[in-house]
RNA sequence: GGGCGGUUAGCUCAGUUGGUCAGAGCGCCUCGCUUACACCGAGGAUGUCGGGGGUUCGAGUCCCUCACCGCCCACCA
């Protein structure tokens, strides 16, 4: 460990700008990011913990979610740091095809460029010029929101150690049955013209319209349709009547039983098909009849692979009509779809039409109007995978927070379809499989590919790959282990995997949680975290998600600037709860720059109130016991309660509460009654030095404490402070690998009695408020304190004197003493706190004053007469003293005898 | 059509296993530049905890139900 450094001057003014920068330049130069660095905490023969991270697009640059997670992240390393455990955060990027693609084609666009002009090789080396420019601005954003990531560690999903790993991955998965491919029916988008997996297509509510067409049955004799007979179908997609190979009808529809096995005729094709009937038909919907496309309908695709129908595809890459040898071919499917119905018209078969509310498929990335469409892909068998995903997370291997939504996941996993893992698109990784000309195909995880055709052995300058790609979501799925250097068994792999905690939004866990879950399993043996904790996501202030199209994003990098990334990272863990969203506006970062504000003031308080018997670059003492007033027994007790409560939310996951319980501590009891308490004392020369020097080292070790506590949450200021704190030897030079507070003991006397004098204080303060006198003024306090109390208060009596504008202050030993010399006559304003009593000198007060300490009282008594008939009558009650816990019951007594006494004193007070 | 979440002070939200839990921040009102902090301090006001039932000695806290708002999943052409 290195020497601790000297304290260091703190600034007058909280300026995070001016050594946020400079903080982070220190941890890395120290090397405390690494698990194995050299000021690491690793070697305190605790387990690792892998905090695994979803690495952000290459293309993308940093919003508010991405500054949540990675606030959220960097808290539970840098929690798991302190703790003494090698922490791992690991950093990234995923190459995002689909995204990135959808953003160069973008900027291509703009150049009068495009996919196709380019072609495939300039187009990837464009991409490469691209990323290369937008790499380092995710970087280092996570960087400004104070990240302790391993940045000797940094991964991309493109590069070699990933590719190599995809290549494996696949190999593996083929080799057992898992991967395999067919022709089945993908969502094709023609904007992307790429396939995309179920979960890219996004259900969308819209108007549209419903037709009814007419078709003619053939005449059983003549095989030439019937003008007579037809049978009329009902169908929002007219155009794709040019790939129909049936009708349907449901098999207990009377109204089309007879129809059932005969043909009709499709027009504009002329294909003959046959009625079929099928139980997938709803009879009360449309007309009963459904015309069957079993190339572009999921529905139908069925209905077909039921009959074994035909399945023509009529729909090329660009969504237009294709292959039907009509002059519709080459048209636009919705120009094409105004023209047969037109057609249809004029032949008098277009029947109907209406308006018709409907869910339509688009493109997550582009909003085209996602076509089924057949097409032989590559698919990954997922039943199994999931089999054992589900297994993992049911027998409690891993565990999902918040626990609702394993119901989710249950429900997903158990309904999944395989995935199809094709893309036509070009950046991405190129699926290892060749094909020989007599359509044999071989997969291989060599770099180079295959020697020979693993089937009829033909060399490898005769094959061909696949030109397609994998779905971004394969190589992340991958990333808890690709990322360790799998499938070689590196020393970073036996160590790392499986992870400990892998976070992020809950909008991924299909895309990527699962994925990751069912290929850990297969390809790592083992499930890849422990933990799964799912953020909420982050809304604007008016509770719509976030999006730049939108235009109501908020920069956190303006954010930082401006308020400070430890207020940033505040304001997004405080006060919200695991799972849940939250809108954000910037009053709470300017809360949470307040806070930081207070902690960085009362912290050159502590340091300029030192005592001047202890020399500037004193080593760190504890406090001698002996020499402590009850106010520092207090405050030493307080960060103690506040240390065992953070320890609990943080085991809990509910760093919301982490930043609730340090608020509170820090605010309202450290700054506003510890450092109040102790100010006064510490400047009294008249107090013995080794008493003051004891005060002054308990402030210290408490917001040492604090800090400690604090840092995950706000590490640039708590990194700050602490440098400036005096250290013990023992401490390293940086709080970032400073140990995590052990539990201290309470000392529930001192509580108890600053408890009871600060509220004392409060009563004192309430009762001159009310009765409107000059804050400023210096009244006489005449004081009773239940005997306990008395060493506390005259201990604290300075303190109390200033805090109450107490002067002078006159202690009784007796109540009737207090009553009967200070408050004789109804002078005063009395004040009732518990095991105190005061009465504040108001000489000869105005009538105006006396009149509203007299409400103020009479106020107090009402208030006390009704908790306690409530106490009492809830005691009366048999029931509840009966079937109550004794705890609760003895709690209820001792609050009536409290009140009791309250009442009589009050009534007592007025009676005089 | 299923599933989940939300409905608590003007606004944004906390409220662990049911028993001083009716809270915080912001905003608002009244005071105060008291030598850490006006990015501050002292004090104050505002809620039948969405509605209705139920369980219980006792319910924002558990159960049922209804009403809105939001999200996820889902093959009704």
């Amino acid at each position: 460990m290195t020497q601790p450094q000297p304290p260091e001057r703190l600034a007058k003014a909280y300026l995070p700008g001016e050594f946020e920068h400079a903080v982070y330049e220190r941890w890395l130069a120290a090397d405390v990011f690494a698990p194995d660095g050299a000021g690491s905490t690793a070697d305190w023969g605790l387990p690792p913990f892998v905090l695994i991270q979803p690495p952000p697009n290459v293309t993308g640059s940093l919003h508010l979610g991405h500054a949540q997670r990675t606030t959220v992240e960097d808290l539970m390393t840098r929690h798991a740091r302190m703790v003494g455990r090698p922490a791992l955060f690991l950093p990234g990027l995923d190459h995002a095809s689909i995204a990135a693609q959808f953003v160069l084609d973008g900027i291509l666009a703009k150049e009068g460029e495009s996919r196709a002009s380019l072609g495939r090789e300039r187009y990837l080396a464009r991409m490469d010029t691209f990323i290369a420019e937008t790499r380092e601005v995710i970087l280092s954003q996570q960087r400004r929101v104070g990240g302790s990531c391993d940045w000797g560690r940094l991964r991309f999903t493109m590069d070699e150690v990933s590719a190599k790993a995809v290549r494996e991955a696949f190999l593996r998965l083929y080799r057992k049955g898992l991967a395999y491919r067919a022709e089945a029916l993908v969502n094709w988008c023609p904007g992307c013209r790429t396939s995309v997996s179920d979960l890219e297509v996004i259900p969308t509510p819209e108007t549209g319209s419903i037709w009814r067409l007419r078709y003619h049955l053939l005449d059983e004799a003549t095989g030439q349709p019937d003008p007579a007979t037809t049978i009329t179908v009902a169908t929002t997609r007219p155009e794709t009547i040019l790939g129909d190979t049936a009708v349907a009808v449901h098999p207990d529809d009377a109204r089309y039983t007879a129809l059932v096995g005969r043909r009709l005729r499709i027009p504009f094709v002329d294909r003959d098909v046959p009625v079929i009937a099928d139980a997938v038909v709803d009879p009360s919907f449309g007309t009963g009849a459904v015309k069957i496309t079993p190339a572009h309908d999921h529905d139908d695709n069925a209905t077909g692979t039921r009959h074994g129908l035909a399945m023509p595809t009529i729909l090329d890459d660009a969504a237009r009509i294709t292959n039907t040898g009509t002059r519709y071919d080459g048209m636009d499917r919705y120009e094409a779809r105004t023209a047969i119905l037109e057609d249809l018209a004029a032949q008098g078969d277009l029947e109907g039409e209406a308006p018709h509310e409907m869910v339509i498929g688009r493109c997550q990335r582009s909003s085209d109007v996602v076509e089924p469409r057949l097409k032989t892909q590559w698919f990954v068998r997922t039943a199994p995978l999931a089999a054992a995903a589900l297994e993992a997370t049911r027998s409690g291997r891993t565990r999902i927070l918040p626990e609702r939504f394993e119901k989710t996941w249950e429900h997903w996993l158990t309904t999944i379809r395989d995935w199809n893992v094709s893309r036509q698109l070009w950046w991405g990784h190129r699926i290892p499989a060749w094909y020989c000309p007599d359509g044999h195909a071989t997969v291989s995880a060599a770099i180079d590919g295959p020697d020979a055709c693993e089937v009829c052995g033909r060399p490898a300058m005769e094959l061909t790959q696949d030109p397609d790609i994998f779905d971004t979501w394969f190589s992340s799925g991958l990333w808890p282990f690709s990322t360790l250097g799998w499938p070689d068994e590196t020393e970073d792999l036996r160590r790392f995997y499986p992870g400990t905690v892998m976070e992020t939004g809950y909008d991924i866990i299909f895309f990527w949680v699962a994925r990751m879950m069912m290929l850990g399993i297969e390809l790592a043996g083992d499930a890849p975290f422990e933990t799964v904790y799912l953020s909420g996501l982050i809304r604007d202030p008016y509770g719509a998600k976030m999006s730049k199209t939108k235009g109501n994003t908020v920069d956190p990098l303006a954010t930082i600037d401006e308020l400070g990334a430890d207020a940033l990272r505040f304001a997004l863990v405080h006060g919200t709860t695991p799972g849940q969203d939250q809108r954000f506006g910037t009053a709470k970062v300017e809360n949470a720059r307040n806070f930081a504000n207070k902690l960085w003031n009362a912290t050159r308080f502590v340091l300029g109130a030192r005592p001047a018997t202890i020399a500037p670059d004193a080593e760190r003492r504890l406090p001698d016991a002996a020499h402590l007033g009850p106010a520092d027994r207090w405050v030493r007790s307080r960060a103690a309660a506040t240390t065992a409560g953070v320890d609990r939310a943080m085991a809990e996951f509910n760093f919301g509460e982490v930043t609730r319980l340090l608020y509170d501590a820090i605010w309202n009891e450290f700054c506003d009654w510890g450092l109040e308490l102790a100010k006064v004392r510490l400047a009294d020369e008249s107090i013995p030095a080794e008493e003051r020097e004891a005060t002054w080292w308990a402030l210290v070790e408490a917001l040492d404490t604090y800090l400690r506590l604090l840092h995950p949450v706000m590490p640039f200021i708590t990194e700050t402070l602490w440098g400036a704190l005096p250290h013990r030897a023992t401490d390293p030079a940086l709080l970032i690998v400073a140990r995590w507070p052990g539990v201290g003991d309470r000392d529930l006397d001192a509580e108890a009695q600053v408890g009871a004098l600060v509220e004392l204080v409060r009563s004192v303060r309430n009762a001159r408020a009310d009765a409107k006198l000059e804050p400023a003024a210096w009244l006489p306090l005449d004081v009773f304190v239940e005997p306990g109390l008395g060493h506390a208060l005259e201990s604290l009596r300075p303190a109390i004197e200033r805090l109450s504008r107490a002067r002078p202050l006159r202690r009784h030993l007796t109540r009737e003493d207090l009553h009967g010399t200070a408050g004789a006559g109804g002078n005063g304003l009395a004040v009732i706190a518990g095991p105190a009593e005061a009465i504040v000198g108001t000489g000869l007060a105005d009538p105006a004053a006396v009149a509203a300490d007299r409400m103020r009282l009479e106020k107090e008594l009402a208030d006390a007469e009704r908790l306690l008939a409530a106490a009492r009558a809830r005691l009366s009650n048999e029931a509840f003293t009966a079937k109550a816990p004794p705890a609760v019951v003895e709690g209820a007594r001792a609050r009536e005898a409290e009140l009791a006494d309250q009442v009589d004193r009050l009534q007592d007070r007025l009676a005089r």
